[in-house]
DNA sequence: AATGCTTTTATGTGCATACATAATAATTCT
DNA sequence: AGAATTATTATGTATGCACATAAAAGCATT
């Protein structure tokens, strides 16, 4: 039997998914340690470990110190979406990007919002509800709430011509965010914005991000039928 | 001004993102290379090389042989969703899981599913059909094909009483597949199963999984109205 | 048997060095 | 000037070594 060397971390992250595919390696098993397996593939513990820590990461394995290494029984599929700015999305597919502001305004918010976005009850927040077109017709409709007191700027800019989408993008940093998918029945106004049937089930986008302890901006992007949101594992 | 030294990776991640955060580092500008900021954060080059990598995984930062690394303009929010099982995710969240064998049979499939599993038009196919439940309520549908070719012991699975979506966990490899997320309009049979009115909105997840060069399986998931996806950015 | 201490061990990380590689800049040649 | 060649440079990675750290296992004490 021979034994080929593996000279980099590629190669050798590539020899372990072989192992575990192929079963040599089964859920649930330990495998060899560190040391071991640099011995065996004729490479520098660093190697391996770099090897290691790639396919860790991506879940199919599961390491503890001391423990040792051993394969993820349960694989869970981590999907990365990429999560664009709406003109890219649409330009990306070639079609023609659209915009359209429906409405503008500084108001209270519902306690919802104000709840969620952590702000005062009676803080105003700047209130934006605007259409996303691609070749014209209805993508998606974005209805977003900012926080006036942590975006500079916000109050001044009209959003008549460039998206809050895109305009936070590049005026609103922040630290973290949570995001959550759903499904939702579009109601009346919103079917009749994206000029589809009520009650059509429409894929919804919530967010809200923070800067640190304050929240920026709270979003529902809600798209037409027939929206997709695809990834690889 | 004093030079507090950055010992290890994750600090030297941290005062990078502040920095980018801080807009010190603006979005498209060409920040100090690693041999400088090793000297300046007095740490070795590979300190600061494991610490920027980490932030250009993240999509934070674009990196370039030669040209350098730059704060990206766009930083493409990359959502890691972390798909598991359906008896853990329900199991996760407090309540009693369910499972409920709808169908079970091998025929061939509609060419929609030979054409995106890539087998002969005229191969059987395992189907199966399942409700998974939570608390006894209904939590989402399975709607399965499955390559018996490829998947060894499918056959002599009845899937009464393990759902094939934790089954396959188990005994199907794969190598890689691709997801998509949708909002489906409830059929009437998909409502009288759900137990929800017709046209609800339903949070679709579609799966295809590949070994190598061979699908394995194609599955849609439907939930009941309600089900939120949740990750954070 | 339960508790607390110590040892062992596998992973996690830092560092200095060397070389590889891709992309750009500079230079030479035609 | 334009094309082909060469140099430069920043990131990418391999290596050997050292030490840090978490967790398990062993041991001793109560």
């Amino acid at each position: 039997m021979n034994t080929p060397t593996f000279r980099n971390w590629q190669s050798v992250q590539e020899e372990v998914l072989r192992r575990i595919h192929s079963r040599e390696w089964a859920p649930g098993d330990l495998i060899p340690n560190e040391a071991d397996l640099a011995v065996e593939f004729g490479c520098a513990r660093s190697t391996v470990n770099r090897a290691l820590r790639a396919v860790a990461d991506s879940g199919v394995l599961d390491r503890k110190r001391k423990a040792g290494t051993r394969v993820a029984v349960q694989p869970i599929a981590k999907a990365t979406l990429s999560i664009a700015v709406l003109r890219d999305e649409v330009e990306e597919t070639g079609a023609k990007y659209g915009y359209l502001l429906i409405e503008r305004s500084e108001i209270v918010p519902p306690a919802s919002v104000s709840g969620a976005m952590k702000t005062r009850a009676d803080q105003k927040l700047l209130h934006v509800r605007a259409l996303h077109l691609a070749n014209d017709a209805p993508y998606a409709i974005e209805d977003r709430w900012i926080n006036t007191g942590v975006v500079q700027g916000a109050k001044a800019e009209g959003f008549e011509a460039v998206s809050a989408n895109e305009w936070l993008m590049k005026h609103a940093p922040y630290t973290h965010g949570d995001i959550s998918f759903s499904a939702i029945q579009a109601t009346l106004q919103d079917a009749t914005i994206l000029d589809v049937p009520q009650q059509s089930a429409l894929f919804a986008i919530d967010r809200l991000t923070w800067d640190t302890s304050k929240s920026v901006t709270k979003v529902r992007l809600l798209f037409a039928p027939g929206y997709q949101l695809r990834t690889v594992i």
